[in-house]
DNA sequence: CTATTATAGTTACCCAAGGTAATTATTACT
DNA sequence: AGTAATAATTACCTTGGGTAACTATAATAG
């Protein structure tokens, strides 16, 4: 399974802790690089501070994320929770599995292929 | 220009006449098969019948639809405006730069080529 | 032919997820 | 020290998805 494009990106439900598509961006994110700030997010996702703001609140009522202090006083640092690591991993395995189905017939030379020249129409988007 | 990803989903502020994604998928079926009910248009695209109903509404406040007459009494079909056609046209052409744009570099054949993979993928999704 | 069932659409709600404008607190810079 | 910039929040608006319950009409079974 090379193409992944649910990777990061996720419209589906998921199974007993349903996380919608831009909490899964959140947790993607803190997962792979630890913590991160607001506005690290809103960059890293392409959305203005107060989405983000919101989803966070949410992630934190849920009890997935927690404030890692800062030097900084303006900003809020974020991690995930031990309880937002399980979900993750679990999360992470309903996606796998979906990701597998939809590539059933699609070989790895053609989704090499894909990704590369996804990337690049991509690359064109955000620059 | 093989590769039109924003052909019928498109995310992004058009011209004057601002469609929305949802908008936009509507006026390209609507462009295309003439006329449709709202029911056809929720198979279409893959949403429920008030998710229809709602788009439809503000599209015909816009005086972008209009009702065409039909045998079942039931059913609303419709039919896009001499307005919506023209809306169409100036859209059409914003999107097609669009696309232009984010396609640069990449060929003809690497178009086709993410055009089959895609379908294909698209397929084992609907499936 | 009537009674039931199926279909098309609407209404009233809920929620996620995007946006802007304005504000506060803190930090950085001149 | 005073001003700029930055991080985040709050209040508000919008689109666009969902479900449940309903009405009106058409199709079908007995």
């Amino acid at each position: 399974m090379l193409y992944r494009p649910f990777e990061n990106k996720l419209n589906f439900h998921l199974a007993e802790h349903q996380l919608h598509r831009a909490q899964w961006s959140i947790f993607y994110y803190l997962f792979n690089y630890g913590s991160a700030t607001l506005v690290e997010l809103s960059h890293y996702l392409y959305v203005e501070k107060p989405t983000v703001t919101r989803t966070m609140t949410r992630l934190e009522e849920l009890g997935y994320v927690e404030h890692v202090p800062s030097h900084d006083k303006r900003e809020k640092r974020t991690q995930l929770t031990e309880l937002g690591r399980k979900v993750y991993a679990e999360v992470r395995v309903t996606i796998d599995q979906f990701e597998t189905d939809i590539l059933k017939g699609v070989s790895e030379r053609e989704q090499l292929e894909a990704i590369r020249i996804m990337s690049e129409i991509r690359n064109n988007i955000i620059k």
